[in-house]
RNA sequence: GCCCCCAUCGUCUAGCGGUCCAGGACGCCGCCCUUUCAAGGCGGUAGCACGGGUUCGAACCCCGUUGGGGGCACCA
């Protein structure tokens, strides 16, 4: 099997367009075969390099590597259709010649007059009334500076194929015009360029989105052609992947901010906690089972028991998983995964001092298990590297008030004393200071402490938290919370 | 408007004619654990769009209806 990632280097890399690449990936490593990355960059107007070198970098970080393509090269080369004009350029005249395409003058308006004329919805769209155009017709055209699209002769009878996804699919002959291959300017469009890539890329299954489902019938047709002049050894086998869908119910659109690819990543979601979620969309591993490695979905996948549904992507749902693969992570793994993270909010150093990988080792196994993605650890673990700590004004307004006073001075009071500063001495004095001391409940008691100390009301352990800290800063922070404290 | 696709809990899904008064996960709600919040454990909530067939038997097959989605460029 040969499977294809195809992107066109616009913009910012859509979640959609990288659940498309993944099944691709994860069904040429299921079958041992290969996964080619091909960039569809014929729109000068819109396509630039700094896009395309973005796109590769998130495949690279998704861990989905590709066996021939940019960057890397293979037999088929080039894998940048800008590179690629004489190629098509030579397919064009052989197509032209063969009969099979032919050159189109009619202009829009013309297209659009007739079908006026005759009474039709001029969404019917062209016409296929070049077909027949004449040789004197031809030379009158160009004399006049008119310039000719090329379009792709459709056949009169039904295209249908077998879909990976959807079964057996079927177009009534007549449906789709004869198509446009080649502009007026003479470059090639899409519609040309993507199957005569994948038919002499050997692409063996394309697997893309259902928004090209429509688009099917005509590569057929195309395909057709392409092997019957000698360029294509037959036509691929489709598989079209259901939509992701939105918050509304609508494709997530590029302008939709959901869909941008690097929002996850920024955030600090893991590359196989995105991969999971994504593979969700669509299919599933088993019945009662739905956390699994990449490894594991390149075991497993299957295009044929891909669901035919639209999925909405549920971030809820993301994020639950992403935080099982957070916490399934070795300590030591966790850590440096984190670091950059803290390093660029300014909390430790790059690398972390001596110090700072102390403290962050100790506190790592506590807070691994407190974040969803790897940037909560700037919030969560940010009072530890700082002198002060800003108190969340939330927090203060939660914690700090009615009988908040009461209970730093007397946690000051225990904690001054104390003759040995560690968890179960802190931990010990604590407990007695405030819950025996002055009746509190538990929940009463330490929660001023926790925003004093953490500045929020979610932190690691209390008492380690502490101990990590040190005497004096805790102390301060008591104090300073005392200060703002209203009860 | 035309063409095509889709239809199981709020969401993602399992189910491919009987083993389903429909299983898992997220979410939500309780309870337990507990120093907060989480995490973890336990339990609960909630669904086969509708109508006809076919069949001894239908969430699964067929037809229709309704609903949703996608596509109809000299973009990709």
């Amino acid at each position: 099997m040969r499977t294809r990632f195809c992107p066109s280097p616009t913009g910012t890399v859509h979640v959609g367009v990288m659940r498309a690449a993944l099944y691709n990936w994860a069904y040429a490593r299921h079958t041992g075969g290969a996964f080619v990355v091909r960039i569809e960059d014929t729109d000068p107007a819109r396509n630039t390099l700094e896009s395309e070198r973005h796109l590769l970098d998130c495949l690279r970080w998704l861990g989905l590597n590709w066996d021939e393509g940019p960057e890397i090269g293979g037999p088929h080369g080039p894998y940048r259709q800008s590179e690629r004009s004489e190629v098509y350029r030579d397919v064009v005249a052989r197509l032209l010649e063969s009969g099979h395409a032919y050159e189109s003058f009619s202009t829009p308006e013309e297209v659009n007059a007739r079908r006026a004329a005759a009474g039709q919805d001029p969404k019917l769209g062209y016409d296929n009334a070049d077909r027949t155009t004449t040789d004197a017709q031809r030379a009158a055209f160009l004399a006049e500076g008119r310039e000719a699209v090329v379009r792709l002769r459709m056949p009169d009878a039904d295209l249908t194929w077998h879909d990976h996804v959807r079964g057996e699919v079927r177009f009534a002959a007549g449906a789709v015009p004869d198509f446009v291959l080649v502009r007026g300017n003479g470059t090639p469009l899409y519609t040309l360029v993507n199957p005569v890539d994948d038919a002499l890329m050997g692409i063996t299954d394309v697997l893309r989105g259902e928004d090209l489902l429509s688009s099917t019938p005509r590569q057929l047709a195309l395909y057709a052609a392409l092997t019957d002049i000698g360029v294509a050894a037959g036509t691929p086998r489709f598989g079209h992947l259901p939509l992701v869908m939105g918050e509304g119910n609508k494709k997530l659109s590029k302008r939709d901010p959901q869909s941008n690819f690097d929002v996850y990543r920024d955030r600090g979601f893991l590359p196989e906690g995105l991969v999971n979620y994504l593979a969700l969309l669509g299919w599933s591993i088993a019945e009662d089972r739905d956390v699994f490695s990449p490894e594991e979905m390149a075991a497993a996948f299957d295009v044929d028991s891909v669901n035919a549904n639209a999925a909405r992507f549920d971030l809820k749902k993301a994020e639950a998983i992403n935080a099982t693969h957070l916490r399934a992570l070795p300590v030591d793994e966790f850590i440096s995964r984190v670091a950059p993270y803290l390093a660029g909010a300014g909390l430790v150093a790059d690398p972390p001092t001596a110090e700072q990988a102390a403290t962050l080792e100790a506190i790592a196994p506590l807070a691994q298990e407190r974040m969803i993605v790897l940037s909560d650890a700037v919030g969560l673990l940010g009072f530890l590297f700082a002198e002060d700590v800003e108190i969340d004004p939330a927090a203060a307004d939660k914690q700090l008030g009615a009988g908040a006073g009461e209970v730093l001075d007397a946690a000051s009071a225990a904690l001054e004393a104390l003759p040995e500063w560690t968890t179960p001495a802190i931990e010990t004095a604590l407990k007695e200071a405030l819950v025996e001391g002055l009746g509190r409940k538990p929940r009463q008691a330490f929660g001023p402490v926790r925003v004093a100390v953490s500045g929020r009301t979610v932190s690691p352990p209390l008492y380690e938290s502490m101990e990590l800290l040190g005497r004096e800063r805790t102390l301060g922070r008591l104090a300073a919370a005392r200060g703002i404290a209203t009860g």
